[in-house]
RNA sequence: GCCGGUGUGGCGGAAUGGUAGACGCAGCGGAUUCAAAAUCCGCCGAGGCAACCCCUCGUGAAGGUUCGAGUCCUUUCACCGGCACCA
């Protein structure tokens, strides 16, 4: 008998396939089509786990879709723009392109050894002038339609470098390099209108059936619709030209509680303010240290300074409340003001208490006490549809919920005229603006004449220039001798370039489009695209969750309107799957400070260093990272024990959506499986003798019962699930006294049900089993719902909830008679005491009531 | 800080509101072997019991709803993801 050996039984087939040209998608007017895809990778030079774990899962369902009659597209790229390649060019002297199509053609290389089913015909990387080119017509295309606009914007700062620095490269509010203080500086720059769609990207979540709960759940948060007032507090002095500060409050009803009036350090009053006040200058100067993130600024310490301004309350001339400048008020977000009410809002609260200013409450709960906000309690925020009782009401009823009050408020102030109910969102524009060089060329010129010009189309793609340095912070492309003096395209005056690249989100929000037809002269080929989209199943990291799948929405509208793709792909995924990471234990031992010194997981044997014997100490497991050195090389794994193991395996252990933790002995008992399948196949393929009905027929049974369990188990994502079936059926195989066809029969089904997952070893068994043709081309196998049906069932017999026996009965059998069974089962248990009620759920349980 | 998620044996995990621990790993016992590897068979949550009968406890913690809760609700703790320039 052959020995299970993976790497020549793997590069054969690949071959095969290749040559078959099994994987080339087609579109068949005969079959239904199904658009398979996983999020492509950023091409950082090595495959990693995540990457088997993510495209085995895809091919899983790609393999599957084929077999029951898709026509399937499963297409791969590379999201080869991004800040690393620069990063190494600083570090190494390399250039960026070199590095990225290097680390692409390394990929590849590990890649296509895990025999994933990818039509490599389609593959691109979103550097390619082709690709980028085609995105800077898309770009021009939707500033025609309005898509587009230019306005200041927040960016982090470094004082020292001079640079534009992203948030990772903040730390702890100071730059990376430098170590300088990070300050919120302003710059002009370009944004998609995204927030125009934000009533719709919301209201289309709910279309989303296939997309899990907590992912429509954190976009719907994201994009934050509220209903609020906007109304003005008149400044009892004008000043700086203001006459009044206009604020946006989600809280209207809570406007007797106001005790201060607070606008943003980048709010204009507080501009002009600081142009002759020096200590407000300063005040808004050190307000601005620190990176530009929401955490940044929501955890930073809250603090004010108070301008003297006084503001009128709307609803008595008389009350005056202060104006401050506060550091947690975002410009970006309703009018860049507030009216504080520290009763109801722990964040004012804290506020009023460090500057002494008052608390009143408006509202108290309708019974019982709460603890006063006035006498140091937290501030009282019940939830919005419980009712309470305003104590300072102005609109409404006395006693209703916050929502309501809400309304009543608005109400009225639009019915006295000093405020407007307005419906508001969170979501902000999409700034694409990047001051960076290994991006995507913004198609704009700058002309002191014509303004903004946008780039002739026949001119497109604007390609980046090779001839860059990276010896020095800050934007190659802005320094460059030549790149950017060009002619004024509108009235061929000096004019100069937008040196500014696009956010790499652009790239991957319509990759998934371009793969439909990824050699067009056009972004898309409206035929390919109405045929091959929607994607319908996606499936990627949560980690993706809101940005990049809120931006592809974005751009999937976009694309319909400016005619790039048909009106039904507005909603570009249909179905999305978010998998769990791998994670692997992390080795540490200390070096003579203390600080944890790693080590690869090869370098460790029996808790100990293999080199020095040193014992380690095992940290729990994490996710896979190069800095924790908690890694395990896919390359290594399948030159070891070959592709399958490594698919089997990566499935196996959790449900894909959770984290699977890689375990060396995981990979082992992987391994030994296909190795016991191979060996029960042999055995099949070379038994003799009879038939034997009643083993056969009990076989047969089984194998319908495991192609349906493994069927729905693919289909649903239960692919771990699946796989324990597949365990199960392969303990009953080996266990099985059948003859020797029923047994080739079962095991030549069996290497089906696992093509999906380890392909190689299952075409080669089919092959040896005497499948026809290829098992990638096969038909799946179907379970004969007769076959499926129990005859007689065993039902566990409760007695208060309570197991306290259990009892055989035959499929159909009366209710009656079960509830006569069940009491006889558990008389012991009842000791004689009458039971109360019995409670049958057929098919189920039984449980008496004592 | 805000938003979302997760928590079950020694370990990974299974379980339409219905027998908690499927399946796998590790462990233990046995078969095979000159011996080992490989393979095959059996046991395997904790505690109690003469007993593989049975009883008690047990799904991060505390309460609640229900005939019945790992599953639903409230509070709470820990960890993970995201927070708009990492991808």
């Amino acid at each position: 008998m052959s020995r299970y050996d993976a790497p020549s039984i793997e590069a054969r087939w690949q071959a095969e396939w290749d040559k078959a040209g099994s994987f080339r998608a087609k579109a068949d007017p005969e079959k239904p089509k199904y658009y398979v895809l996983e999020m492509f990778p950023y091409p950082s030079g090595r495959i990693h786990m995540g990457h088997v774990r993510n495209y085995t899962m895809g091919d899983v369902v790609a393999r599957q879709k084929r077999a029951t009659g898709h026509a399937v597209l499963h297409p791969m790229g590379w999201d080869a723009f991004g800040l690393p390649a620069e990063n190494a060019a600083m570090a190494s002297g390399g250039h960026p392109k070199d590095w990225t199509y290097q680390n692409i053609a390394d990929m590849r290389g590990q890649m296509k050894p895990l025999g994933f089913s990818i039509d490599w015909s389609r593959e691109f990387a979103t550097c390619d002038p082709d690709y980028y080119g085609q995105q800077q017509a898309l770009f021009l295309d939707m500033l025609d339609a309005g898509l587009v606009t230019r306005r200041a914007a927040v960016v982090n700062w470094d004082p020292v470098e001079m640079t534009v620095l992203a948030n990772e490269q903040v730390v702890d509010g100071k730059g990376w390099r430098s170590g300088a203080d990070v300050e919120r500086r302003e710059l002009t720059q370009w944004f998609f209108k995204i927030s125009d769609m934000a009533g719709d990207l919301l209201d289309a979540l709910e279309g989303l059936d296939d997309w899990p709960a907590k992912v429509k759940l954190m976009q719907a948060n994201w994009i934050g619709r509220s209903r609020g007032l906007e109304m003005s507090f008149p400044l009892v002095e004008p000043a700086e030209g203001f006459d009044a500060i206009p604020v946006y409050t989600t809280r209207p009803d809570t406007l007797l509680g106001a005790s201060f009036v607070a606008v943003s350090p980048d709010h204009p009053l507080a501009k002009a303010l600081a142009a002759h006040r020096p200590e407000v200058a300063a005040y808004c100067e050190e307000a601005r240290k620190g990176g530009t993130t929401e955490e940044a600024i929501e955890t930073a310490e809250k603090t004010g300074l108070d301008t003297g301004l006084r503001v009128r309350h709307p609803l008595d001339a008389s009350w005056e409340l202060p104006v401050w400048i506060a550091n947690f008020i975002l410009m970006d977000y309703g009018t860049g003001a507030i009216f504080g009410c520290p009763a109801h809002d722990q964040r004012d609260l804290d506020f009023a208490r460090k500057y002494a200013l008052p608390v009143v409450s408006t509202f108290v709960p309708v019974e019982g006490e709460h603890a006063r906000p006035e006498e140091g309690a937290d501030a009282f925020v019940p939830q919005k549809t419980e009712p309470v009782r305003y104590v300072k009401l102005f609109a409404g009823e006395e006693e209703q919920s916050s929502e309501q009050g809400v309304e009543a408020a608005i109400a009225f102030a639009e019915a006295q005229g000093w405020g407007k109910g307005v419906t508001r969102y969170r979501l902000r524009d999409w700034l694409l603006s990047r001051q960076r060089y290994w991006g995507c060329p913004i198609p704009i010129v700058h002309c002191a004449e014509c303004g903004a010009v946008p780039v002739p189309r026949d001119q497109l793609p604007v390609r980046l220039p090779e001839d860059v340095s990276f010896d020095r912070p800050g934007n190659p492309l802005d320094r460059h001798p030549s790149w950017s003096r060009v002619p004024c395209p509108s009235c061929g005056g000096e004019a100069r370039r937008e040196t500014d690249t696009m956010d790499t989100f652009v790239d991957s929000s319509w990759y998934y489009a371009r793969f439909t037809a990824p050699h067009a002269v056009t972004p898309t080929e409206m035929d390919e695209a109405a045929y091959w989209m929607n994607v319908d199943q996606y499936i990627g990291g949560i980690e993706h969750a809101i940005l990049h799948l809120l931006y592809s929405r974005f751009f999937a509208r976009a694309m319909v309107q400016t005619g790039h793709l048909p009106a039904s792909a507005r909603e570009p995924f249909d179905a999305l799957f978010t998998q769990g990471m791998v994670t692997h234990e992390i080795y540490q031992t200390r070096d003579e400070n203390g600080r944890p010194v790693y080590h690869f997981p090869e370098e460790v044997e029996g808790g100990r260093l293999k080199s020095s014997g040193e014992a380690v100490e095992i940290v729990p497991s994490a996710k896979m990272s190069k800095s924790k050195k908690n890694v395990v090389d896919p390359v290594h794994i399948v030159a070891t024990y070959g592709a399958d193991t490594a698919r089997w395996f990566v499935l196996s252990d959790s449900p894909p959506e959770r984290d699977v933790e890689w375990t060396a002995a995981g990979a082992e008992a992987a391994y030994k499986h296909l190795s016991r399948v191979w060996r029960l196949a042999q055995e099949a393929a070379e038994a003799t003798g009879d038939a034997k009905p009643d083993a056969d027929a009990a076989l047969e049974r089984a194998l319908h019962k495991c192609i349906h369990e493994v069927t729905q188990g693919v289909e649903s994502f239960g692919f771990n699930a699946a796989i324990a079936k597949l365990y199960a059926f392969t303990n009953l195989l080996a266990k099985s006294e059948a003859g020797p066809e029923a047994k080739r029969r079962a095991a030549r089904v069996l290497a089906q049900l696992m093509a999906p997952m380890t392909p190689h070893l299952s075409e080669e068994l089919w092959a040896r089993l005497g499948g026809e043709g290829l098992c990638a081309e096969a038909a799946w196998p179907k379970a004969d719902p007769a076959m499926l049906i129990e005859e007689s069932v065993t039902l566990p017999i409760q007695v208060n909830g309570k197991r306290r026996g259990e009892i055989q009965v035959a499929r159909d059998t009366a209710v009656k008679e079960i509830e006569r069974l069940a009491l006889e089962a558990v008389a012991r248990s009842l000791e004689g005491a009458a039971p109360k009620k019995v409670i049958v759920v057929p098919g189920r349980i039984v449980n008496v009531v004592a």
